[in-house]
DNA sequence: CTGGCATGTCAACACGTGTTGGCCTACATT
DNA sequence: AATGTAGGCCAACACGTGTTGACATGCCAG
């Protein structure tokens, strides 16, 4: 069914210097920045967009490449092909922040409120979500991200380590399900709470979740 | 962009009897049963699973059809077009609990057990939840059951009327949000509760968003 | 028995998609 | 100044999609 060869011409070497690698020394200036940088952030920019806005299937490699006011073939040039432009649209950092500073009381509305910002930061959060529940691939790099950037900042403050895995499951439950309700379903009583709001209502719960005995 | 025509022929006229409806006096029988109510069944079955394993978009009529198996042009005949058949196959009634018969401090319980259940008991509501993120139209649809069949029971229990809004989104967010991380997502630690356990870490939250006074 | 209608199949249309290869242009090194 | 190469555009391919209309078949009423 799927088509599955590698692009002829990859051309995705990230930072390759545009001479000759094999050159024993390249002189003073070691990697030039190459000319195309700024039309690859567009095309980037524009991904992140449309991915957000309408998912990995409506998002169309076209769109995107309009948006960034270049021809679709440089996508395939730059990314190989739509999978590719995605596994690089959607290279996420949460960026969680290091709660091992912060008094074990505050760490449930510390968490909520970055991650609050977080999502309003950008639009990649989003985009994330939406593809996550589309595709298959979308839904692995969730879980990815999850274990890799969610679970180790909590294995820091959870007090059973044993736990942790099902603790840290529960509050990416419950920050998810505000995120999907408020920035992807848009329900009009999610929208309308303030940052202080969500906070005060979402915090204890994170807290529960992270340090109650389990029940 | 879109072609919006309604269907020349539209027969989605759902129960109708098959003869004319002008005759005064039908006689015995008022209204024998359709001969195709068995490929009509068939096709929102089909549907249903197809909309919930691959999203609107990728959830193609060919293989609903293929599924159901008959002629993707029946689905056409009996729906309309594809916007019909989902909104056919989304027909979603939540069967929310009477909460009004429950004691007021296992609401949380009650509700997070019978989200559960629903949720396992057929594909209905993964496939709401994948085409509610998707699509424009599924979200206006989840936003539609989140008022007119969660809401109000929420303002049967809730002590402060004007906040009902507000609380039920927030119930909500924790039980859409674990949904997605067990159901859609497939995060491990979301999937290895068991239903007690699930009942045990998310009716306290429930509760809380119901009966807790405003923060 | 006969005509009409519901049921169903087949083949095709028009369109949008991801993807490809050829060609032109401008820059930077030699 | 000559030239190789990266950057970029254009036109096209092959394919899958939703959708349509013409045609076959069988059931049921008259």
């Amino acid at each position: 069914m799927a088509d599955r060869r590698p692009p002829l011409t990859p051309d995705v070497d990230l930072d390759a210097p545009p001479v000759a690698a094999a050159a024993p020394d390249a002189g003073d200036h070691a990697r030039r920045p190459r000319r195309s940088a700024a039309t690859r952030a567009a095309i980037l920019a524009a991904a992140r967009d449309r991915f957000a806005a309408d998912g990995y299937e409506r998002a169309t490699i076209r769109a995107i490449a309009r948006d960034a006011g270049i021809d679709p073939s440089m996508v395939m040039r730059y990314y190989g092909n739509k999978e590719g432009l995605f596994a690089a649209a959607s290279e996420i950092d949460v960026r969680a922040p290091d709660l091992a500073q912060v008094p074990s009381g505050e760490v449930g509305a510390r968490l909520v409120r970055h991650f609050i910002e977080r999502w309003e930061g950008d639009e990649t959060l989003t985009a994330m979500m939406r593809v996550g529940v589309t595709n298959t691939a979308g839904a692995e790099r969730m879980r990815g991200i999850f274990a890799e950037q969610i679970r180790p900042v909590l294995d820091t403050v959870c007090p059973v380590p044993e736990e942790a895995a099902t603790r840290a499951a529960l509050i990416a439950s419950q920050i998810l399900g505000m995120a999907l309700c408020r920035y992807v379903l848009h329900m009009p009583p999610a929208v309308a709470l303030t940052h202080d709001e969500l906070v005060a209502w979402l915090a204890p719960t994170v807290q529960r979740y992270l340090t109650a005995q389990r029940p």
